[in-house]
This record gives structure tokens, C-alpha cells and sequence, in this order.
DNA sequence: TAGTTCTTTCAAATACTTTTGAAGGTTCCG
DNA sequence: CGGAACCTTCAAAAGTATTTGAAAGAACTA
């Protein structure tokens, strides 16, 4: 008993393997979207061991995946009455998951950049003072255009912030926002 | 004459290093970023040999990823009066550019998770007329998380497709959106 | 046509990422 | 304590992606 070799359904592994690849598309393993589906798909929480049979990966692959997983705050670990090992489950809360990962992201990848934009445009601003002519004039359209990179950011910051606020109170205002936008066809 | 050694400004080295992190963060390569940038930042357009210089490359990785971006549309080709080689300029209206990009993008990627989503989806309604009270069970609760998958790759697509509206109209209903929903600070 | 200049291609080299699995750790139990 | 079950680590291997530069190609000029 509990010794047979565990597969996924068909329509399991393909679901596994999408979201592997659209986690991959963005910035993530592989592997961390297909073990999150795995869980995800479960109606009870598995051992190392299942998703391991269930992927095909190794013991350590395993470990490594579903310890980042951990940290990221997407799958959780639970105890199950009587056993012995880890058991594990994924995050069901879409948003919640999302909002999560949109925080860490924005924090260390857009406000770097805004950071590093407001430095150049300080620097550049510093040049526009130039008695060069020459200096100056390239100085004055770098300072536009440094700026529009600027603004982006910022807009890119704002719309994570407001994904995150959001996901908060739970997905309301920009879905109905977004819905608003669409008015054709109602659910295919 | 024009056989001196270009090199960027420490702000334009700066400027094309984040970008260049920037555009890999989303997928694409680092050089495509930082040629970009540079070509950006510059009053006139450069040729090839300008670009190599000014970023260390090689000349076959210049010409790759110069036409990698002509092919994205965010770098255009233009003829500069007796001159023989060829010089380009970047796309400066960022908001066409990123349309542009996610616009293939959701075509190839969101587009495709969707199909896969709703196909897993057919095949578990499927399960969910079985007579095994287990198989009924499990595909019960997959159906139900398939569903919020493909809402959210919905609600993606549709977010997707609000840039693009909105760029078209070059960022209005967006952009107001999101400073409507930030009552905080107003401008650092 | 031959020569010059510039661009593209692509096989090989390099650099980077991911995966493996065996060794070592930890925990629990008798 | 010793052994079993499980988890983690990490150096090496495998797998990918990117970069190079020399050779081939194209476009022009005289």
C-alpha cells in the first residue's frame, strides 16, 4: 500500500504545464508553476514525495522548488494527522498570491529603476547649466526624455499599487473597471 | 576625422543599464534594452559602428539586435544624407512601443493559456458525469479552480487590451484611473 | 568588373541556469 | 544508542541562452 506510482490526468498535466510556462514567462522556474498547479489541483495536500511521482523531478528538485514556493508565500506547508512527513498545499487565493508577488517585485525592481532615472535626471539637469552650447542642447532633450522614462515608471508602479490594493479588498475596483472597458461578448 | 572612440556619459551608461534590466525582467534581452536606450538617448541617429562602440558589443551583435528591435517596431531605419551606411533612431512615444510589444505578446501567451485553460476545462466537466463518486468529487473541485484560472487569464487579457485601447488614445482613461486611486503623495 | 564599405549569418565559444543525486542533517522511535 | 524516514545541501552535469568574429553576402562606386 501507498507504494503505487502516482500520474496526472491528462487535463493535469496540461494545466501544469501551462501555468509552468506562463510563470516562466514571468521571471519564475518552470517548476514552481507546475508544482503550484499540482497542489493547487488537489483536493488534499501532498507529500514531497507525490509531486516528485507526479513530475517526474528529483528528490532535491523538489525541495528547492517547494522551498521557494514557501518563501514567496504561494504554497503552504500543514500537518496531516498521523503522518510523518511534510505535506503541502498551494495558496487557492489567486489574488491574494498575486498580490503578493507584485508587492516584492515592485519593491526591488521598478523603484530601483525610478531611482536610477531620478539620478540621471539630476545629473542631466546639472549639465543643462553647461556654458557648451552643444552640451546644452543634448542635455535639454535627454532631460525630456529621461523624464518620460520616469513617468512610465511611476505609472508602472501605480498600476502594481493599485493591483495590490486591489487584491486587498478582494479584486472589485479594477475588474469592474476592466469590465467596463469591455462591452462585447459576455462569457466566451 | 570620425575615428574617435564613443563612449556613453556616466548618466547614458546608467540609463541604458537599467533599462536594459528593465527589458529583461519582461522577457527580452538585456542588449535590446541597453541599444534601445542609447539610440533613446541620442539627438541624432546612430549607425551600427556608433552603437558598438558605445556599448562594447560585437558587430554580428549589434546587427542582431538592432533588427530584433526593427522587427519589434520600437527602432526605425532612416537615411542619413550622404552617408552609406545605415543609421537608425528609437520609437520615442514609449506608449505606442508598449503596445506594440503587448500586443504580440498577449497574442502568443495569454491567448494560448486561455485555449489550454478552457480545453482542461471542457475535459473536467467531462470527469464530472462520472459514476465513480471520487472521480465526480475531484473533478468537482477542479472545475471550480480551472474556473478561477481562467477568469484571472481573462481578466489578464482584458487588462492587456486596456493598454492597447489606451494607447491608441495615447493614456488617458487609464492613466486617470490610476492617479484617481493614489491619494497619497504628489510627486516624489 | 573589381574594390570598398557595410551588413548578415552561423558555428563555436562562453556564460548563465537548472537539475541531479549522493552525502550529510535532522527528527523520531524503540 | 542505532536505525528508519525524511529533508536539505551542493558540487557536478546537463541544458539554455547569448556572444563572438570570421566568412559570406549585398550594395554601391568608379
Amino acid at each position: 500500500m501507498g507504494k503505487e506510482k502516482r500520474t496526472l490526468l491528462p487535463h493535469e498535466a496540461a494545466v501544469s504545464d501551462v501555468v509552468g510556462k506562463l510563470i516562466e514567462f514571468w521571471g519564475f522556474k518552470r517548476n514552481m508553476g507546475r508544482v503550484w498547479s499540482v497542489l493547487y489541483l488537489s483536493p488534499e495536500p501532498l507529500s514531497a514525495e507525490d509531486l516528485r511521482q507526479s513530475l517526474g523531478l528529483s528528490s532535491g528538485a523538489v525541495s528547492m522548488t517547494v522551498n521557494e514556493l514557501l518563501r514567496w508565500g504561494v504554497v503552504r506547508k500543514v500537518w496531516v494527522q498521523g503522518e510523518r512527513k511534510d505535506f503541502y498545499t498551494a495558496e487557492v487565493q489567486l489574488w491574494r498570491m498575486i498580490s503578493r508577488v507584485f508587492n516584492e517585485r515592485e519593491k526591488s525592481e521598478i523603484v530601483m529603476a525610478i531611482e536610477a532615472f531620478e539620478e540621471a535626471l539630476a545629473e542631466v539637469a546639472r549639465l543643462r547649466g553647461s556654458s557648451d552650447p552643444k552640451v546644452r542642447a543634448r542635455a535639454d532633450l535627454q532631460y525630456e526624455r529621461i523624464k518620460q522614462l520616469l513617468e512610465l515608471a511611476k505609472l508602472g508602479k501605480r498600476l502594481i499599487e493599485t493591483l495590490l490594493a486591489t487584491a486587498k479588498i478582494d479584486a472589485e475596483p479594477l475588474v469592474r473597471f476592466l469590465l467596463r472597458q469591455v462591452p462585447s461578448s459576455q462569457d466566451t
